[in-house]
DNA sequence: ATCCCTTGACTTGTATACAAGATTGTATTA
DNA sequence: TAATACAATCTTGTATACAAGTCAAGGGAT
């Protein structure tokens, strides 16, 4: 597990429950791993209350495995829940461009266009870190746009899944691209062209497709046998 | 808040859970109402941890409102909310039940069909409640058909929003109609005709249309302004 | 009467204590 | 040697104690 740095602002749990996402999303707590409430605890400096209310949303999530008296694990990596993510992003993500075409105001476009402007930069400087975070929040402004912000939320939490088998093969996609596609998203926007919209949605998409085959000849032990 | 009969084989939290969920639904804890960690846990008779928990989970799905050190709330109902829990259902539906046209297995189809004998008994003798367990369970059915049981708990969640309303609208929804609805959906599954199984999803969801503008008169204290 | 301050009874946030079950290593016994 | 009983030590589940902030009521001073 990884230190997070914890912000002033932020609870016991608001803190204990991103530093876990975090490191469960990059694997820093791998899949299958065991885990434990108290070592948690004190490693981020927390009582157990607030990472095990952590701990338990997680579990809701399908990200970790409770077993009562016997310990918790971070679950292994389920091919179907990384394809129910891949199913409920397409689906949505379509529908919602589209109603964004007939929401967005000139402020929504503003931020959008402000985004696509830091992805452009941070793209010549190689930031591929700053080029995941902008990449989300492209996404959520998006949402956000069509009055779905709660489905967002929603979405984040399936998409965990596949954040994962994203971490592990962390180069499968160009980033040139991904911004290339975000302009695109832009003007579709800008024009209403709610078909343009949902084209370059759907390509978009297939560019995040990752080789499982060989990832789970690469790590096996990180993948659930059915 | 009305009683809830625990079962012997769940823990003190998923108690509370199941309890604070149910009386959210059914507007027994009312819209607006201030609640107390304290007063829920001795009138259910377990602690503060199980409650406290249940309340934060409600909290993530903007259940309930949380102000630190001063008190929580059961959340109006925002329309904003409700809208997008009719989004995300007809969007959902409709792709999930195409999915199941080509997924279903005999046994799948076999407990749909069970299902809708059910709902054709219960509906002659006027059981509305069984009816309304049913109708759940079916459409949960066709998710679990088409893969999609993790998506289709995030559903349940989302539809929360929208089940108060619901409640609120009790005589709005024909039963008839409703039974009939499912046993066409079936018959369009087990025919894998998609087009048919999402025309008449589409229709089935128009019919839970509910005047709100009626509701807002009649309920104005539940309902948030915007 | 009005303003201000204090006090006490609430709230949620967090830490800790205890309960109950699972597991593992060890010692004892057949 | 092998099997079994047992104790120590884990785990999570639950209850409780304490911390810190909010708010309203009431008393006293102006």
């Amino acid at each position: 597990m990884k230190a997070v740095e914890r912000y002033n602002s932020e609870t016991a749990r608001e803190y204990a429950m991103r530093a876990i996402t975090e490191n469960i999303i990059s694997i820093d707590l791998e899949p299958g791993q065991l885990i434990s409430e108290n070592e948690i605890a004190s490693f981020l400096g927390v009582s157990r209350t607030p990472v095990r209310e952590s701990i338990q949303e997680l579990n809701k999530a399908a990200l970790i495995e409770i077993y009562p008296q016997r310990g918790s694990y971070v679950s292994l990596i389920d091919s179907k829940y990384v394809e129910e993510a891949v199913f409920l992003r397409k689906v949505l993500d379509i529908a919602v461009i589209e109603e964004a075409c007939n929401l967005a105001t000139e402020d929504d476009i503003a931020l959008l266009e402000e985004n696509v402007a830091l992805q452009e930069f941070y793209l010549k400087s190689n930031n591929t870190k700053k080029i995941f975070e902008l990449d989300n929040e492209f996404h959520r402004m998006i949402y956000v746009a069509a009055k779905k912000e709660m489905i967002h939320n929603m979405r984040k939490n399936v998409m965990i899944h596949f954040d994962r088998v994203r971490t592990l093969s962390m180069l499968a996609v160009k980033d040139t691209k991904i911004v290339a596609d975000h302009g695109i998203m832009l003007s579709a926007i800008k024009n209403k062209d709610k078909n343009k919209a949902k084209e370059i949605v759907e390509k978009h998409l297939d560019r995040y497709r990752v080789d499982q085959e060989e990832l789970l000849r690469t790590y096996p032990q990180y993948f659930a046998k059915e």
